[in-house]
Parts: structure tokens; sequence; C-alpha cells
DNA sequence: CAAAAAACTTGAGCTAAATCAATTTGTATG
DNA sequence: CATACAAATTGATTTAGCTCAAGTTTTTTG
């Protein structure tokens, strides 16, 4: 991993992100002496799917994708990692594994936070441990929809559904698409790039959406909210 | 619901399960005041998709499946509930949905546990809250493992896996194959009921397997696995 | 800036698995 | 116990979407 550990304070900051703001002097200094803070390049994973971990990470700023890897390059895309979210709270327990791989798709400023920490702190602190358990239970959520998408619609569904996520994105980030290839898209809507590409020009056509170099603008919500739905 | 609520304490346990254990004289008093012993016939839906609610299900006693449900008649069976398992835990937070339905393959004797309770719980003490969690974690893990058998393997794949799975709930509970149809294994495999069908025979030709009336014995289990893992 | 690599595009053909249809077997019910 | 209903089985047909091949465009890099 072409990493950068940051040398001295440059980028260390003070933790503002409101889930830590509710703890006690002792515990963010129990945070802040566990983390590392890391820059990670465009294109470096932050995490790899399998690999034992003894921390989590959390996003200060940049972005990132989350992907389930399959075999032969074949990755299914969950989600886009914003800054104040976690990444690889599985590790926490007893699964010391990453269940997942993610990549950033522009530089991260990321903290790495032992688990030990964290879990530690969740024993004393209990809206500490509500916070970090109300991610899991989103996590949860978003994944029984996933396998939902997955097996019961199909590509149109599946690729409207895509572009309605990405598009809900643009407020924060408004080049996300520029920052995605045809196979990142494919990936979020489960087919291979071949479809992916075919799908993005029937929905052009279909006046869906617009093909600007590489930018998407969605142009009928509705009928791409239909799609979605009925699969 | 054709449920029975026990009328008096006949049926009342005393949360002697593990993670009841390290509550405090107190809290137990609020599991106990806020819990509902039910009992679910057979064919009875424990939790319903969708579905608002404003408690968690605790199994004492009994055997559940748990589905995604999709459209006309088309479910994904996630796992088998065994005693000693929460059900729809998501609804402790802002979350009220049951995210899942789940249904008693035998008569089940189930506490409601409300969500409140368990909340305000979570709060004051942090080891009942990392319990909690460590749940949510290895749901999570179980989630995105059966995202990849869905994305990535194939039917005969899909189908080796489901056998092994419900073959390890043998020890438990020998007569599991009797409790399901083949349309069950089909949801459990995610295929068609026609395919499930086709699959079993041919792993019984290739004598993988044994299928005695309705009970299924696994002969070659090497193999199985071979299969499961290559997909 | 030229060459190489990566990403994108398009059409043709293939395939895994679903659907359909028809029959058989098993189970529940009046 | 007979009738109806649900579950299981089998072969034939269809199809959604993948893979393959071949070309174009864009991006990266020496």
């Amino acid at each position: 991993m072409k990493t950068i550990i940051a040398s001295d304070n440059n980028y260390i900051c003070d933790i503002q992100a409101p889930c830590f703001q509710k703890l006690s002097e002792e515990e963010t200094e129990l945070v802040k002496s566990s983390k590392t803070q890391i820059l990670f390049r465009k294109g470096d994973n932050l995490t790899k799917q399998g690999a034992f971990s003894s921390y989590a990470l959390f996003m200060i700023k940049g972005l990132a994708k989350q992907y389930i890897e399959g075999e032969g390059n074949k990755n299914y895309n969950l989600r886009i990692i914003k800054p104040g979210e976690f990444i690889g709270l599985s590790t926490i327990f007893s699964n010391k594994r990453f269940n997942y791989s993610s990549v950033a798709l522009i530089e991260c400023q990321v903290f790495l936070v032992e688990t030990e920490a964290i879990n530690s702190i969740c024993k004393q602190n209990g809206t500490f441990a509500l916070n970090i358990m109300n991610r899991y239970v989103e996590q949860n959520a978003n994944l029984y929809e996933k396998i939902q998408t997955v097996l019961y619609k199909q590509m149109n569904g599946r690729m409207a559904e895509t572009l309605l996520y990405l598009d809900s994105l643009k407020s924060e980030c408004n080049e996300i698409f520029q920052l995605l290839t045809r196979k990142d898209l494919a990936d979020f809507a489960a087919t291979s790039t071949e479809s992916a590409v075919k799908l993005l020009k029937s929905f052009e056509k279909e006046d869906f959406i617009t093909l600007n170099e590489k930018d998407t603008q969605l142009k009928n919500y509705e009928a791409l909210k239909e799609i979605s739905i009925r699969g």
C-alpha cells in the first residue's frame, strides 16, 4: 500500500466528528492515543476483504467505494464511503477480518482507531455504544435491501437504482460520476460492463438521462424511480 | 396470526439464556416486566418484513426460518432461527421495521422484549450492549457472505452450500430436512423449485447424497464442500 | 508527443437457469 | 374413505444477460 503516515501534527484533527463529541476526557484521550492518521491516495485500498485487522477506519475527508470481491475482476460495489463514516467496524469483535474491500476514489484523510479502544469505550459509555450499534443497524438494513435488489430486480431496475443513488450524492460531491468508470457503474448495478454501457445508452435514448463526457445527468427521475421499483 | 399469549405463568421462563445473565437486578426486572411470552404454531409468522414493531423477539424453544420476501411467492431463506437467538433486533433503533420475515417450522416458544427496554439497558450496561452488538456483527458477516453466494456462485454451489448448512443443524434437530419442502430448499439455494429438484437428483446420481422419504443424508462431504466453494 | 495501456462501445452468439406444461405422488379434509 | 389440494417430478421451451470478438476512444506514461 502506498500510504503516507502523517509524520507530525499537520493532519491531526481534533476528532470533532459528532459521534466522538459525547465522550469523557478520559475516553477522548483513549481514542486520540490509539488513532493514527493516514493519507490514502486515489486508488489505494483502505481495506482488503478477508484481511485481519486490529483497527477500524474513520473517514475524515475524501471518498471511497466499498465493494465485495468475487473471482476474476468481478466486484459488487455497495456504497460510496463519505466523511464521518466508519470503515471496517466488524473488526471490533470476534470477527477480526474486514468483510469487504474499499478503495479511495480521491485522496482520503482517514484515521485508524484501535478496535480495543472502541471496544472498551463501548463498555463504559452506553451512548457511544448505541451510536456504533446504530451504524450496524443501518448497514444491516442496507444489506437486506441489497440482497433484495440483487435477487429480485433485473438489470434495468438495478441500473436505475444505481443512477438514483449516485445522483443523490451529487449534493456532496458534484463530480461523483466523473470519478467512476463504466465498470464501476456495472459493479454497482451487478451487471457486466458491456451490459452497463448498453443500459446507459438505452436510458439516454428514452430521454431518462443525458450522457455528457463523463458526467451523467438524470432527467426523468419519475421514470427512473418507476424502473427502479418495478425491477 | 393464530398466536396464543401464555395466559398465566405456565410458560414464563426465568430468562436463563446466557445473554441475560449479566444484568443487574434492576435490569432483569426491566426485561421481565417488558416481556410477553407467546406461543407460535407451525406456520405462524413471527415477523413480517416491512412491518413496524416496538419489540424484538427472543426464541426460547422451537425453530423458525428467516427469509427475505420477493414478488409472487419468491422468497430467499437466510437461516434457521434457533433457541437463544434474537429475531428482529433491527427494531431497536431508528429503523422500527422488521427487515425480514420469519415463520415457525415447529411450535415456537418466544418472548417479546420491548425495544425501549433493550435500548435503555444498552445505555446502562456496556457488556450487554456489546453482546447485542456482537449479534449484529455476526449477522452482518453472514449477510456479506450471502451476497457473495448469490452473486458469484451458481446453482450447484448454492445448493451444496445449502445442504451443508442444513446438515450442520442435524446435531440440534435431526429432522430438519423433514421440516422443509423442496420449495424451502430452493429458497435457501436461491433457485426455482424445479431446479432444486433436478439438482438434488443429480447430486444423488453422483452419490453425494441419499434421498430417503423426506430425509436427506449427506454422503460425500468433501465433494459437496468442493462444489460449494467452486460455485 | 508518440506509443502503449486502459476504458469504452457494438453486435453476435451462447448459456445457465427460469418458466411452462403435464403428470405423479403425497397429504389434508369433509 | 373419497375427494380435493398441495407438493414433487420431468421434459420442452424460452430468455435475460453474459461472454466473446473486434474496433474505437481516451488516458497514461516513457
